[in-house]
RNA sequence: GGCUAGGUGGCAGAGUGGUUAUGCAGCGGACUGCAACUCCGUGUACGCCGGUUCGAUUCCGACCCUAGCCUCCA
């Protein structure tokens, strides 16, 4: 069966169809770069990668864009804080956001544009919106007239009533109706800002995206992804945006992830109960945390827990230890991920159920004949390379230190030297004690007829 | 208040108008000097109340509960 995807805006699955055939643009919206990103940030990122490689194992040209918002309020104000240059404190970030990235086995992204250098591209949007009367000048401010747009609120289905009948509509005075957003504001002094038609400035904080979509991947796309809680105002507001500025149809399949949940609650900067990715990988390896993350459907909420990711790491060693049986075995260079396993992904991203063929993959090749592990083996790296696990040599895998202190490889494999000893003359009582001093370390051993491999745990 | 998702076994988490999800944990057994790995077997499920149906966890309706969005947010 063909890839379907889940589309925000008809609230349906569709099988999807690239605007130009074998022809896949696709844009995630990635973190603004103020401080370290939370496990939540990290799950669109891992999504939409597998989505990434999914695609390009489908189709021959896909371009995938994850931008970096280096220009807003938080990070004015947290460089204000710290003391720090604006600039080198978005670096940092940026920096430090792209080795969580990569630690979770993210791949890079084909484009990492950057907001702070699409300035005049975005000037030039404004222009465009202006000119075409959907946007006006107050104030110092340029405002997207919401009016103007006769499906505004379609994507996060809403009317403009109903948006304006909550409370929290902040109306500022230079705003002709109340629902209209900021395009650009100007900046003070001591502000970043840069010059425009409409004096110093800098821009709303919707326009980057539309911008940047328009010049790397052009005015209509085929994919745009992003946390659920971006669908409304950011991207009903990008999507105003740019329809109305290009005339021109914007996004054919908006995608939107579920929350990262703490006991039942979204996981937020304000609620506090946020885990930093990078204190996570302290304690687990990042191809943990990625298989927790996948291992709830991407629009469903996920809780995060010690627990969830304890049952993680096991699952993985279950599969590492059935890689690891076969590490002489080589891999039949023809064979490709599995059909059923396959299905799952191309169902609307499955990734639970995805796991669960792995599990069945593995199974089958642990029972398979001599003259079948090739291709099952194949098989099941192939499938794991699609959501991005099970690519690492399984013996690193095992000794891999588990955090905290732990015993070194060479004083390990001293002791199981010394047991060999102990058995070989008999001496069962030394053998054992050697078993459980080694247990106390977090180090279990597991004998064979080709000798003792041992695993941390 | 408006709008949108959900409520599945100890935990995580799919799915389905009737037949095992899967994983982790547990229990029993095989294997092992002892273990571990692996294999075999195994228990506990579909929020509540109605309705449709031969049959509902699945469809319909009401109710309860939870979470999210409503211009900071992945």
């Amino acid at each position: 069966m063909a890839l379907q995807l889940y589309n925000t805006f008809s609230g349906q699955k569709e099988p999807f169809q690239p605007l130009v055939e074998d022809r896949v643009r696709m844009y995630v919206c990635g973190p603004t770069v103020y401080n370290r990103v939370h496990i939540g940030n990290a799950r669109p990122a891992v999504v939409f990668d597998t989505l990434y490689r999914l695609l390009k194992a489908q189709f021959s040209d896909v371009v995938y864009a994850r931008n970096i918002t280096d220009i807003d309020d938080k990070i004015m104000k947290a460089a204000r804080d710290q003391g720090e240059e604006i600039g080198a404190l978005s670096a940092r970030f940026s920096q430090a956001y792209f080795e969580d990235m990569a630690a979770l086995n993210n791949l890079e992204p084909d484009i990492i544009p950057y907001a702070t250098q699409h300035l005049p591209e975005m000037i030039e949007m404004i222009e465009a919106l202006l000119e075409k009367g959907h946007a006006y000048a107050a104030d110092g401010h340029v405002l997207f007239a919401v009016e103007s747009m006769p499906d505004y609120g379609k994507l996060s289905k809403r009317s403009l009533d109903d948006m304006l009948a909550g409370a929290r509509v902040e109306v500022a005075p230079y705003k002709k109706y109340a629902g209209d957003f900021v395009l650009w504001k100007p900046s003070k002094d001591d502000e970043p800002g840069w010059d425009s038609p409409w004096g110093r400035g800098r821009p709303g904080w919707h326009l980057e995206c539309s911008a940047m979509i328009k010049k790397h991947l052009g005015d209509t796309i085929d994919i745009h992804g992003g946390g659920r809680d971006l669908t409304f105002p950011h991207h009903e507001n990008e999507r105003a945006q740019s329809c109305c500025a290009n005339g021109a149809d914007f996004v054919r399949y908006w995608m939107h992830n579920g929350y990262v949940n703490i006991e039942g609650e979204k996981m937020s900067k304000s609620l506090g109960n946020f885990r930093m990715v990078n204190d996570l990988l302290q304690q687990y390896p990042g191809e943990v945390l990625r298989f927790a993350l996948l291992s709830a459907h991407y629009r469903s909420e996920l809780n995060f827990s010690a627990d969830l990711l304890d049952q993680a790491w096991r699952s993985l060693d279950t599969l590492y230890g059935f890689l690891r049986d076969v590490e002489q075995i080589a891999v039949d260079g023809d064979a490709s991920a599995d059909t059923v396993f396959l299905a799952a992904l191309d169902d609307d991203l499955n990734t639970p159920v995805a796991i669960g063929e792995l599990h069945r993959i593995a199974r089958e090749l642990n029972k398979a004949e001599e003259a079948g592990k090739p291709r099952l083996k194949a098989a099941l790296l192939a499938s794991g390379q699609l959501l991005g696990i099970l690519q690492q040599d399984p013996e690193t895998w095992f000794k891999q230190a588990r955090g905290g202190e732990s015993i070194s490889e060479k004083e390990i494999e001293q002791l199981i030297v010394e047991r060999q000893q102990s058995k070989k003359d008999k001496n069962y009582a030394r053998a054992d004690e050697i078993r459980e001093e080694l247990k106390a370390q977090g180090v279990v051993l597991e004998d064979s007829r080709e000798g003792t491999k041992w695993r941390r745990e």
